[in-house]
DNA sequence: GTCGGGTACTTTTTT
DNA sequence: AGTACCCGAC
């Protein structure tokens, strides 16, 4: 039974508020996860719901799993737990249900962004449509459409010009492509979810019964998509109930809108709206400091927080010389507050705002012996030999999927590449058999060598064999047959890095083992959508007495004692993307307060005077973020001796030059900051320069246009003064 | 047709 | 730094 005493008044209505509309304002360290789950336990305990009745929809993986836990702790009966889960795998649950309606087998595959990129790049060779951009763009307009709940038929109903038209034409055929390989791509999840419930009222009844209680967290982050569903599977019971905060509204660039939390209240007149405006976690001083950055913002809610901890410790700006520096003296830091007993390395975390700054961070924990994980960044599935693998297993199981096919027949290569693959998908059109079957009939046809047809041959009978073994067998024994039979170890020994890949393939087939042993065999299908839908192996809060590192966008909903936030720099954080635009400006500035009230009780903000990234360097300048914050908040350090600085000459052009040394200026009359102007972009500013010469580039934003990138050589830019 | 090696090119955030 | 694409060799 939940103890409503525990619970501050405005927590504990919203409890109470069990039905009709509501939306929870959480604001950060306001115990939000402890009130939604004392609201599962008490709808349950009331009775008013069984656990069965209630859906519960996170964002990530790890948010589903810590609910599930706190809420499974405090029903404290052997009541099946809630359906908690995160939007994309709650639709794939509805959808492996209700597969055929929509045309698709129930065993269809999920594929990831690379998969989407490849069959995208294939098909804009193939269509000859070369007008509606690169692959990287299409995708991404793509997703953007599906986000948003926009079909194909919509988007060429929409199409202004012959551009969008081509879009529209894209779209349509990529999604005919998928429909045939039997898979969907991440926003299909949703989007066919969408479709599905728009079409046919009598599914939807079902499910709106399996959930009388919805219940969405992260509000704040949901596309349109998710809306609608949301919507859709609320209309029965009217029981919503949204729990978010605007200001930590980040993923705008994914398609949220922070709209539809902003205009809930509209929405549903009906709404009940609680506010959590106390802080739990943070000292004052942090929690002034990430006011005083947030109230910036325009579109928000006014509101503030407040705390009843301790003032505590002002803010801490270092500034490096490099990011070597930088490193250092986080690395140096770290070690005397374990030291001074101040924190434990679990308790301590870094955050950056791209992966590629991780590396020198880890360079400089690693020399200090400080123990660390880095979090997020490239996923254990997204490693080549690992995806090689389980595409194996998915061209198996789903034997449409011409993808996975495709990926498996080349590892190790097999002398059946990429021409004779779309023969054969050509063959099964034509014959109504899958692609996996056709491989085995290419004998004899045209442009197929003999060798390579048995060997296809081969390939094919084995796989159908898997893929009928598959429901009755541990997936540990079918990796394992994969790889003794493939000849994978061999593959892998002849790459470089064949050790590194070995482990990948060890960590996989133990996971492999670990889900048998809570599953049973024939679990292959859950096993990799669990892979498809990046649960990533272990959960990341087994950090075990580690430093934890990752990118601001990860740290969302974490809480550590000590925070470090490295590269408080403009064009790095706020990133150069977002400058120019307010409302991505103001998305950067929601991603710094989120950053920074993760902290309970130190808050160290670093920066440098000159940073290389992705093998360029460049000179710069202090984040706007760190000007809000102002210095009556905030302590400076630095590692730079003072006549250092006062030789720096003022209106810095670009460098390049070793770490350590001193920044040389270059560049004909351009420096970072200089308004230009150009014959067709117009006015813009120099955002940043790089390379020497023949390969000079600058980043100039120009006004109404946004950021490009320029090659001094051809581009005629001309400086004008202010 | 397939495969391997060289070169050129692009870097935000992730379910 | 990592990947994608192009090219020449088999």
């Amino acid at each position: 039974m939940p103890r409503l005493e525990d619970l501050n008044p405005v927590q504990r209505a919203a409890v109470e508020a069990t039905d009709g509309p509501v939306l929870i304002l959480a604001g950060a360290g306001s115990g939000k996860t402890r009130v939604i789950t004392h609201r599962i336990a008490y709808l349950v305990s009331r009775r008013k719901a069984t656990p069965d009745e209630i859906l519960a929809v996170t964002f990530t993986n790890k948010a589903a799993a810590e609910m599930k836990e706190r809420a499974a702790r405090l029903a404290a009966t052997a009541e099946a737990p809630a359906w908690v889960s995160t939007f994309h795998a709650a639709c794939a649950r509805i959808l492996r249900a209700e597969a055929p309606l929509l045309g698709f087998e129930r065993n269809f595959s999920i594929i990831d962004e690379a998969d989407s990129l490849a069959l995208l790049r294939r098909l804009l060779e193939e269509a000859r449509l070369p007008e509606a951009g690169h692959a990287e763009a299409v995708r991404a307009r793509l997703e953007q459409a599906k986000n948003d709940g926009v079909s194909p038929e919509e988007l060429a109903q929409g199409a202004v010009d012959p551009r969008q038209a081509q879009l529209a034409e894209i779209y349509r055929l990529y999604q005919q492509r998928l429909r045939a390989a039997n898979a969907m791509d991440f926003a299909d999840l949703l989007l066919m979810t969408c479709e599905l419930f728009r079409a046919r009222p009598e599914v939807l009844a079902r499910w709106q019964a399996r959930a009388r209680y919805l219940l969405i967290d992260e509000f704040q982050d949901t596309n349109r998509s998710q809306y609608l569903l949301v919507k859709a599977l609320s209309a029965q019971s009217g029981n919503l109930c949204a729990v978010g905060d605007e200001d930590q509204s980040i993923y705008r660039w994914r398609g949220a809108d922070i709209r539809i939390i902003l205009d809930f209240e509209r929405d549903f007149l009906a709404a009940r709206v609680f506010a959590l405006e106390q802080n739990y976690r943070s000292s004052k001083m942090i929690l002034a400091a990430a006011y005083a950055v947030i109230r910036n913002n325009r579109e928000r809610k006014p509101k503030r927080l407040w705390t009843a901890n301790s003032a505590g410790e002002p803010v801490r700006c270092f500034t490096g010389v490099t990011e070597r520096d930088e490193a250092n003296f986080i690395a140096r830091e770290i070690e005397r507050l374990v030291e001074a007993g101040l924190a434990r390395p679990s308790e301590i975390v870094v955050f950056y705002r791209v992966n590629a700054q991780s590396r020198v961070l880890e360079e400089a924990l690693s020399a200090r012996r400080i123990p660390y994980v880095v979090v997020g960044g490239l996923r254990f599935y997204d490693h080549r030999e690992v995806k090689e693998l389980l595409a194996y297993l998915r061209a198996a199981l789903n034997p449409r999927d011409v993808m996975s096919l495709g990926r498996a027949l080349a590892a190790p290569p097999r002398g059946v590449g990429a021409k004779t693959l779309a023969l054969a998908g050509r063959v099964a059109a034509r014959d109504g058999l899958s692609p996996l079957e056709a491989l085995a009939k290419l004998e004899g046809a045209a442009h197929v060598p003999l060798g390579a047809a048995r060997e296809a041959a081969a390939f094919s009978r084995w796989m159908v064999g898997l893929g009928a073994r598959a429901p009755a067998a541990p997936v540990q024994a079918l990796i394992e047959e994969v790889v003794s039979r493939s000849g994978f170890l061999e593959y892998l020994d002849r790459q470089a890095d064949g050790a590194a890949r070995r482990r990948n393939l060890a960590e996989l087939f133990s996971s492999a083992a670990a889900f048998d042993a809570e599953h049973g065999p024939g679990g292959l299908e859950s096993f990799l959508e669990r892979a498809a839908l990046a649960a990533d192996g272990r959960p990341p809060e087994e950090t075990g007495g580690r430093v934890a590192l990752m990118t601001l966008h990860t740290s969302k909903g974490l809480e550590y004692r000590a925070v470090f936030m490295a590269g408080m720099e403009e064009d790095l954080f706020p990133h150069a993307r977002s400058a120019e635009e307010p409302t991505e400006l103001e998305e950067e500035r929601r991603l710094c307060y989120v950053g920074m009230t993760r902290a309970r009780e130190l808050l160290y903000l670093t920066k440098t005077l000159s940073r290389e990234l992705y093998g360029q360097r460049s000179e710069s300048s202090p984040s706007r973020f760190l000007a809000e914050i102002g210095d009556d908040l905030m302590v400076r350090l630095g590692a730079v001796p003072a006549a250092r600085l006062r030789e720096r000459p003022a209106a810095q052009t670009y460098v390049d030059y070793a770490d350590g040394q001193l920044p040389q200026p270059v560049g004909g009359g351009l420096a970072v900051g200089s308004r230009v102007v150009h014959h067709s972009f117009g006015l813009g500013v120099v955002r940043r320069l790089e390379g020497r010469g023949e390969n000079a580039k600058a980043w100039v934003s120009f006004d109404g246009r946004g950021l490009k990138l320029l090659m001094l050589k051809f581009a005629a830019l001309r400086p004008v003064a202010d």
